[in-house]
DNA sequence: GTCGGTGCAAATGCTTTGCATTGAT
DNA sequence: ATCAATGCAAAGCATTTGCACCGAC
């Protein structure tokens, strides 16, 4: 597991547990006067797979092991495809490369993170909801999503 | 500087209300045996004149309007080096280009970003400290520092 | 006077794009 | 048959690095 993210509350479409996410890429793919292809289809089934945290390069490896390969350019513009379509998003980071994640269909996740072992913890933290809204309108501003990690470890001596 | 995906409260020399952030780098500086240049010192000027997140662009523009002018290999280095010193922290972002913030004797920002402007507002969220001692105290665990990003659109539909 | 620092330009490494060919519809 | 998609290689960016000269100590 690697560092959070941040999760958005998914607007449109219901979660689907019925439709599977590749004919929810397809539908939106064909909507939009595109064609579904293979290459497509198997950047998805990739992403997935891996169910966690990607960047661009670990999604190629992923299909280099497979019998058709992919190339980099496509990998990169089915990612930039899946964002627009809601299934994928762009996670926040202080890495060089990208992160994304699969968001379709999902809650924002809090999470506790170990510092001495990267394990990462889901955590629900309802007040946060609120916390958020009650900022924004300090603002002028309406939520739309939150991300809240918190940094821990076994035993320490701080806090 | 590798773990800090997000904010940690500082360890280390007292937040020095007094004692001026040039002189603290000064000090980390000359105590690796490295040299405390103009270039150096103009770099932390830009910095806490700018006074929010900032990119290494922003920092180059800034320079650029003074007399003396300091290289892009020059403030990369120097970010690097107040990196180092636990003056300046990278930032979790989606952007392209690295986002810093300054960090030295300050508490840890919670920020409330507008994904329309990409205009992130440095906030006060006090409540969160006790809130990840409870949730880390729940796990058996002791929280060293959090990350809270709240995402927020102007006059928006939701939440 | 010594090293380390600086600026420049070249090199990297991730991501995007142009183009000729291929393939989904 | 059409028009978008693919793969490749080249181009774009942000960031890093090599090197000759410069300057803090």
């Amino acid at each position: 597991m690697d560092l959070p993210a941040s999760q958005f509350e998914r607007e449109g479409p219901a979660p689907s547990i019925i439709e599977p996410l590749c004919a929810v890429f397809r539908r939106k793919i064909r909507s939009d006067g595109l064609k579904y292809t293979p290459e497509r289809a198997r950047v998805l089934d990739a992403i997935i797979e891996l169910d966690r945290l990607f960047e661009a390069d670990e999604l190629l490896d992923t299909l280099r092991r497979g019998d058709h390969r992919v190339s980099k350019a496509t990998v990169y513009r089915t990612i930039r495809l899946l964002q627009d379509a809601g299934i994928v998003q762009r996670v926040l980071s202080d890495r060089d490369q990208a992160q994304y994640q699969l968001v379709y269909g999902t809650k924002p996740h809090d999470l506790l993170i170990r510092l001495d072992t990267r394990e990462a913890i889901a955590i629900d933290v309802p007040e946060l909801v609120e916390l958020r809204q009650r900022i924004c309108r300090e603002h002028g501003l309406v939520a739309q999503g939150h991300s809240f990690q918190v940094y821990a470890l076994k035993g320490a001596i701080a806090d």
